[in-house]
RNA sequence: GGUGAUGUAGCUCAGUCGGUUAGAGCAUCGGAUUCAUAAUCCGGGGGUCGGUGGUUCAAGUCCACUCAUCACCA
């Protein structure tokens, strides 16, 4: 019986550049979803950024731009990592889009019509100078129980205690500086604590293979909480200035970015319904998916299984839609046992992991040899990956195609014995197939990685043991040769194998083997039994193993000094000082490119033919560019430094090949080039006398 | 502070329902091998299972307390 599914993962805010977290994540679901293809099921992948909320309005109005130009270049930049690191989704939206509005206002009419809706004035501090209510973590203040000044709006990181933004002495913006005051206004609250809301989610967190036991035990503890700690009602809107949907009937009140972001599953799954012709309601609509067959499923980090396990569900519930079948819930990835820091940034750049050349499959290995269906912390060790992968990977795993394909090519003209199907390798290879499916559909993909390393090992003994390279010295006899032809073609048919089984985990070897060996793609676990081609290619290394320096350059540390100068105890301050510098100066220098990179970057010399101030924008100039063959609308962020009278007429350069992008005063078509520092000041650049609009610059 | 997790070899982790002498991979040491982009095979050393106390004929496993780490407390 085929499945069909819907599966997603978190929705990444839209903020920031994805980290080794992300990733981490959608390497974890991709796995699964590509097993499940495997088994020929239908899977629909889906993925969003979250794109709402207070801090993204107030991330792009630091950068100088609308949120909606802001989330459009956090968006363009995704492809690079998705695609870099082999995650297969199906489809890519936003939470800032008409289809996430039209859902969004319709469950919450729906919410509203059950009665689970009501307005109530609360308290706030308010920030005068912004003229916004402030979320905890942008009040800071003197902690009410200790003392301690500078304290944010929800607890005390010199005691400890947990209090109310209110209660904080002394309180002022974290924004503006300025003292907050005390203002009310109108809530909406979805009531969460509804006597039948709250039967309704005990029953469904004990719904058996719906939720991790640690999972299911902590919702328990938030629905069976007592006294203060008894489930409150959900605050689902704020007020305006925010970045996100407007609440229909209410002007200047617009939903949490937490009402919104879980919807963007179903506003992501329904742009790509519409797109391939599938019937959206058969995946959200309780009736249709019940009939149909239809399973949701949500891949999350443990930071927000509240969401995922009370409100999420409820609101689906009392809306009309179905429930999700599963909540799979991950821990976070530690960088060699430290806690993993964007602020401080500590931890692994996935770009900068990219750039340096290094293999995904490595990093997907890797992550799935550690992974559980646990919710346990994962801890990412620099030696700890160099040796799994080398070992394992090429070892292990590789090594065994690259030991048998030597013979193959050199004395049988890369021709292959059809294998007996009960020889005892590959009986003994074909036995963990059971068990595999099974740690791969339960995401013990740890386990899996165990057991297939076990069946490496396994095969390489018995190489070992039938000496291929002595029944080669005696190729002239031809029951050796035979033998030999036998030995090697058994050995390719396990490593055909295993490479099946690790096809969710390694997509690109996979292809690579299957293309080498002339295997159905794509590969399908109804094929395992198929055999081997009866034909190889010439054979090409399938995978390259780590070098620990390619882990000093993605981690900033500086090279490992020359063995000779070992550390004496006078040189030690001097040398800790010298790499601290040189992590910072790895910081802001980015990694290497090559030419190829470079040439990428379609740069023009530009003619400001015209250029204007933009009505409403701060920071913008409008600018009309010639850069010889046509001309070229741009909106540069150069306002505080030029008058645009100074720049009509002068010359300058523009990359002319930057995808445009929409911004709220129009469409701007590339972008000029200017230097600024930590000091005030943008200096825009200039070509030397004698260059003409439209010239390259390389 | 409350709650939920986690703690097993140098490192990363298995360990089912309590049941022989606590396992694997990597690292390390000794040997073998040369087909394989130094890749493989055989063998050895390495552990007070965070600590204390209890239940039991028997505890890494169950219970209580305790220490450390992580998360959550809307």
């Amino acid at each position: 019986m085929l499945r069909r599914l819907f599966v997603t993962t978190a929705l990444p805010y839209a903020n920031g550049p994805f980290h080794i977290g992300h990733i981490m994540e959608y390497i974890q679901a991709d796995v699964w979803v590509r097993f499940q293809r495997m088994l020929g099921n239908e899977v629909h992948f889906m993925g969003a950024d979250d794109a709402h909320g207070a801090p993204i309005m107030l991330a792009a109005e630091k950068a100088g731009t609308t949120p909606e130009a802001f989330i459009a270049g956090i968006a363009a930049g995704r492809k690079q990592y998705l695609d870099g690191f082999h995650i297969s989704f199906d489809n890519w939206h936003s939470t800032h889009s008409p289809e996430n509005a039209e859902l969004s206002r319709g469950i919450y009419a729906r919410l509203k019509e059950a009665g689970l809706i009501y307005t109530r004035s609360i308290e706030q501090l308010f920030d005068p100078v912004k003229g916004m209510f402030l979320a905890d973590r942008y009040i800071k203040g003197e902690c009410p129980n200790c003392g301690a000044k500078d304290q944010y709006g929800d607890a005390c990181e010199n005691c400890s205690s947990v209090y109310e933004a209110t209660r904080l002495v002394n309180p002022y913006s974290a924004l503006s500086g300025a003292k907050t005051e005390l203002r009310s206004s109108e809530h909406f609250f979805f009531r969460l604590s509804d006597p039948k809301c709250v039967a309704f989610l005990r029953e469904w967190i004990n719904k058996p293979g719906r939720l991790q036991s640690q999972v299911s035990n902590k919702a328990k503890e938030w629905l069976n909480g007592e006294g203060d700690k008894a489930l409150g009602d959900w605050d689902i809107s704020r007020d305006a200035p925010y970045f996100g949907i407007e609440i229909p009937d209410a002007p200047g009140k617009y939903f949490y970015v937490w009402l919104d972001a879980p919807v963007g599953y179903f506003a992501s799954l329904k742009q790509y319904c519409a797109r391939k012709g599938l019937d959206f309601d058969a995946f959200v609509r309780p009736e249709k998916s019940k009939a149909q067959g239809t399973e949701m499923i949500h891949f999350i980090g443990k930071d927000i299984i509240y969401f995922h396990t009370l409100f999420w569900p409820a609101t689906l519930e009392y809306s009309g839609y179905k429930t999700p079948d599963q909540v799979n819930v991950h821990g976070f990835i530690n960088v060699s046992g430290e806690k993993m820091s964007k602020s401080r940034g500590t931890g692994i750049s996935p770009l900068k992991y990219l750039e340096l050349g290094m293999k995904p499959e490595w990093l997907r290995y890797y992550i799935a040899a550690k992974l559980s269906a646990n919710v346990e912390d994962v801890d990412f060790n620099p030696e700890d990956f160099i040796a799994r992968v080398n070992s394992d990977l090429i070892g292990k795993y590789v090594n065994i195609a690259s030991r048998a394909a030597g013979f193959i090519t050199k004395y049988f003209d890369g021709e292959l014995l059809a294998p007996d199907g009960n020889n005892p390798t590959n009986t003994v290879v074909y036995a963990s197939e059971e068990s595999l499916t099974g740690d791969y559909d339960a995401r013990e993909f740890g386990k899996a990685v165990r057991e297939i390393m076990r069946l490496a090992d396994l095969i390489n003994q018995r190489w070992d043991k039938a000496r291929p390279w002595d029944l080669a010295k005696n190729i002239a006899d031809p029951g050796t040769k035979k033998q030999l032809h036998a030995v090697c073609s058994e050995c390719l048919d396990a490593f055909r194998i295993l490479t099946y089984y690790l096809a969710p985990i390694l997509p690109e070897t996979a292809e690579n083997v299957a293309i080498w060996l002339g295997l159905p793609t794509p590969l399908r676990w109804s094929d395992l039994r198929r055999g081997i081609g009866r034909k190889m290619g010439p054979y090409r290394h399938l995978m390259t193993r780590v070098e620990e320096k390619q882990f000093d350059a993605l981690l900033g540390l500086p090279a490992a000094p020359p063995a000779k100068e070992q550390k004496t105890v006078s040189d030690i301050p001097k040398m800790s000082v010298q790499s601290h510098s040189m992590a910072d100066a790895q910081r802001t220098v980015p990694a290497p490119i090559s030419i190829d990179d470079f040439a990428k970057v379609d740069l023009r010399v530009a003619r400001i033919v015209k250029a204007e101030h933009v009505e409403g924008a701060d920071k913008l100039l409008k600018l009309t560019l010639d850069i010889g063959a046509e001309s070229r609308t741009v909106f540069a962020g150069i306002k505080s430094a030029y008058d645009p009278a100074s720049l009509e007429g002068r010359l300058t350069v523009m990359v002319a090949n930057l995808a445009p992008r929409k911004m709220k005063f129009g469409l701007s078509e590339g972008m000029v080039l200017a230097a600024s520092g930590e000091a005030p000041g943008i200096f825009l650049l200039a070509p030397d006398s004698g260059a003409q609009p439209g010239m390259k610059i390389k």
